[in-house]
DNA sequence: CGATGTCAACGAATATTTTCGTAGCGACGG
DNA sequence: CCGTCGCTACGAAAATATTCGTTGACATCG
C-alpha cells in the first residue's frame, strides 16, 4: 500500500509527541511551556520542531487562529507500537517478553496496572490475536 | 561510586552489543559478519564503532592476538534496562505497564513466554518490589 | 502614530552520529 | 625479496539532528 516508511521520530520530536498526547491540540507556546518545564529549551527550537514534523507529516496544524495549533498526526498507539517494535528488534534481539520483563524490572508498576496487564495476557493467550482497548 | 553518567548509547552502537551479546567476544572481522547479514555495513564502519565504544568503555578489547577480540563490558541486563527506563519517561510518561502492553501488541509472544512474564507478575505484586533472576 | 509584545518563518550555526577512504604493519606464499 | 592479504589506526566527509538568532507581520495599548 501508499505508506511512506516513516522515517522514525526522533529523540526530540518523540517528546513533543508526547506533550501533544498528553495536552491535545496546543500552540506552540503550550508546547514549549510543558517541554521546558522538564527539560530546558528554547521557545524557537520547539517551533522549528513543530514546522519540521509538520513537513514531515507527524503533526497536523490548523493555522485559522494566528497562534497556530499544532497536534498530534499519529495516534499514541501507532507511534509507541512502532517504537516498541524497533526496540524489540535492535536491542532485544525479536524478543518481546525479554523486554516486557526488563520493563518490569526497571520501573515500578502498581497493582492496579498488574492487573490490568494480566488481563491483557489473558485475552493474548487464549484467543483472539489482538485485544483492542476502548 | 566515579561513573560517568552513562552517554547512552547510540543506535549503532547497540546493534553491535546486541551482537557481542548474542556471539559472546567476538573479532571486528565477526561482528561485522553478524551485523552486515541483518544490515548491510561496511567492515571499517564497524571497527570504527567498536573502536569509539572502547575508548567510550563501553566495550572492553583483547589485544593480545593480532585480530582484537572486543566483548561487551556492561551486562545485557544493564544496557537494556537503561535504555527502557529511558523510554518509559520519554515516550510513555512513566508508564511501564503501558509500554508493557504496547509490546505485548506489536509482537508476537508464545504460551511458554507468557507464562514466564507471569510468573514474574506474580513475583512483583505479592511482595518484594523487585525479584532477582537467578 | 509609535512602542511593545506575540508569532511564524527562515537560515544557519552546532552538535552528534555514521560511514569510509587511505595508510601502515606484519604475516605468508612463491 | 616481492606482492598480496588481513588488520588496526586515523582522519575526515557525509548524513542527521538540534538549537537559535533574526526578521517581518500584526495587534494592542497609550
Amino acid at each position: 500500500m501508499g505508506r511512506r516508511p516513516t522515517p522514525h521520530a526522533t529523540e526530540a520530536e518523540v517528546e513533543i509527541l508526547q506533550v501533544l498526547w498528553q495536552r491535545g491540540p496546543s500552540t506552540v507556546r503550550e508546547v514549549h511551556a510543558a517541554l521546558d518545564a522538564v527539560r530546558r529549551t528554547g521557545y524557537t527550537t520547539v517551533l522549528k520542531l513543530l514546522q519540521i514534523m509538520q513537513e514531515k507529516g507527524m503533526v497536523d496544524r490548523d493555522e485559522s487562529e494566528r497562534a497556530h495549533v499544532y497536534s498530534a498526526a499519529a495516534t499514541e498507539a501507532d507511534v509507541q507500537g512502532e517504537i516498541v517494535g524497533h526496540l524489540v528488534d535492535r536491542v532485544f534481539a525479536g524478543s518481546a517478553s525479554k523486554l516486557v520483563l526488563r520493563a518490569l524490572k526497571a520501573k515500578p508498576v502498581d497493582e492496579k496496572e498488574l492487573r490490568a496487564i494480566r488481563a491483557m495476557l489473558d485475552g493474548l493467550s487464549s484467543d483472539d490475536p489482538n485485544g483492542e482497548e476502548s
